[in-house]
DNA sequence: TGTGTCAATGTTAAGGTTTACATTGGCTAA
DNA sequence: TTAGCCAATGTAAACCTTAACATTGACACA
């Protein structure tokens, strides 16, 4: 290992002047600087990034928790948490937790042991176990399109879900649908009830019954989807109109209901949510509501950064905006 | 922040009996034992990663370098090496390269600064610097699918891209083609010209002719394949079936085709590469080469550890299977 | 009793870097 | 000439943990 001590003797000056000539060379004269530098590059020498973040204190590092690497709403969003880490000079440690909570916790406590400065959550639980909660709690952390559950109010940026669930609801009521079914995805966050409330308020007031029967699902995925569609023909009174709550969902109920021998949109519209890139390639192309993924992704080491750097918090909310994308999924109810 | 001194002293004990109790327990005695976890409790106590790896010289972290995060297949792959990494106690940092060396020339000089203890190489560049290029020669590198282009041969999972091509080809053969075109994604990789000699070869043995104008690409998109789609449309003698070098661009493909009012694949078959999840929801489903993307992320993690750890190299390559799917996007050649 | 052994614990150097403080020496100004 | 200043550099402590080596003391056995 070719260490600074080795350089240094290889220029013939203290170990000081060779850290300064390499974090700041103002403070040294142009000759040892020349010398030092030339030294830097005989010895082949690479500061040992362990050994300043020990100094530091800080590592200058993330660590993102994602329940689904493979789903691509969330890699957009990674995609602008890594961007924008880079150009603030942090790295990006990745916690594929599969939503298991031990997972969670073992990434979550990155933070804890100065493996990590902060950490960005995307999935709706609190990530650190019971034993570090106590520990957690001034720690950098902000989640992004779910809310944390705890009674600490973190930093998170999201969408307006209600809005946008009234959206996709005014849409499909324009094209007189009368009977609605959903499928949820992941229940029992807070993505699930604020969608679910935004399209109960319009169809309430509209006076249209939405049903229980009318609402399923489990997960985020193609399966969920295929599943849901089978469960809601198989209901007495067939839906004209499926809210999925993901585009993954859609795309499986899509394929579903074709596989039944119907029609989309001529049968049943569907809706999805996220407007993956894939949402307006398959057939046919998806009416879904846009989420800035990457934005959202940015602002959120925007804002974690800044909670490092110990500055203190503007909002701890941020909404950003979603356009409904109207596409040949959805059209006029069925006679 | 509470450190090791501080708990020694709460304890009672020295430093030395902190660290020990903490990692190697059966050095200690039972009673400093309790002693000594009460007061880490206490001081809510967790060591600093920083430090003990600055001690070790190990990062424990490997760092993957990513040409396109947004792509399902590349998705797979880090969620094998994610997992794999985890049970061998390694974390993983992500490098979004967006193709871009200079972010490639960043991310791998992480191994250099001690930041990571090895890299995992998605694309096929040589991510160093030509600075650093010297210093690169014996540090832990694996790549996977692609080949990394250098002079030292750098242990590489991949698949048989030429056994697979000629698969296709011959599935494609069996419909009674004769007329082909490929749309290649990224040129002057390995991954390409192997394909392309595939099939090639197949063609050849056949007597088929293969013209470089039924030859077009760019990049692993699904606009690439509709790009593609378009210019090979515009030709006089129109393809009666398409190569595409991903699913993604298959996903394209498929969607142009249809937008031009031909059907898939009465008038035109579809293959694809990869076996994304999405390519058997679409419309129609998509004959595709599996390729065991988790696995390969596992293996490359299994190697690159092994490495790490100063092992003596098995196999330089390691040759993964692949699997023909056959599904409604190929069929019979129009008559 | 004395010696040897061994488990338990302490002391301290080491890992590589950064930085507060100290030193050097050249220069200016009175 | 000399005090004073300042830029350039050196010295050494600090960051926190780990581990090699040292010490202690209890116990066994001759």
């Amino acid at each position: 290992m070719t260490n600074i001590k080795k350089v240094s003797e290889l220029a013939g000056v203290s170990t000081a002047t060779v850290s300064r000539t390499l974090k700041s060379p103002d403070q040294v004269s142009l000759a040892t600087r020349e010398k030092v530098l030339e030294a830097v590059k005989a010895a082949g020498y690479r500061p040992n990034w362990l050994a300043s973040s020990v100094k530091s204190g800080r590592s200058n590092t993330i660590v993102v928790l994602v329940p689904n690497l493979v789903n691509p709403f969330f890699m957009r969003i990674i995609g602008g948490i890594e961007q924008a880490a880079q150009e603030k000079g942090f790295s990006v440690l990745l916690g594929d937790t599969q939503g298991s909570p031990a997972r969670e916790h073992e990434y979550a406590s990155m933070v804890l042991t100065n493996r990590a400065d902060g950490l960005i959550q995307l999935d709706h639980s609190f990530p650190f176990s019971a034993a570090d909660a106590d520990l957690a709690e001034d720690l950098p952390m902000v989640s992004v399109c779910e809310r944390i559950a705890s009674e600490k109010k973190y930093p998170v940026i999201e969408l307006d879900n209600y809005a946008a669930s009234r959206a996709l609801a005014h849409h499909l009521l324009g094209y007189g649908h009368k009977h609605f079914a959903a499928i949820v995805g992941q229940v029992s966050s807070q993505i699930y009830r604020e969608r679910l409330a935004g399209i109960r308020s319009v169809l309430q007031e509209e006076q249209i019954p939405f049903e229980q029967a009318q609402i399923t699902g489990g997960a985020y995925t193609i399966e969920a989807g295929i599943a849901g569609v089978e469960h809601l023909l198989s209901l007495p009174q067939r839906p004209t109109a499926i809210f999925c709550f993901n585009d993954d969902i859609a795309i499986g109920a899509v394929h579903a209901i074709k596989k039944a021998g119907l029609r989309v949109p001529e049968d049943i519209s569907v809706v999805g949510f996220d407007n993956i890139k894939v949402s307006a390639f398959i057939d046919p192309p998806l009416t879904t509501v846009d989420q800035p993924a990457y934005d959202m992704g940015r602002r959120a080491v925007e804002v974690l950064v800044s909670q490092i750097r110990g500055e203190p918090l503007v909002r701890s909310k941020e909404v950003l905006p979603f356009q409904l994308i109207e596409r040949e999924s959805s059209g006029p109810a069925p006679l």
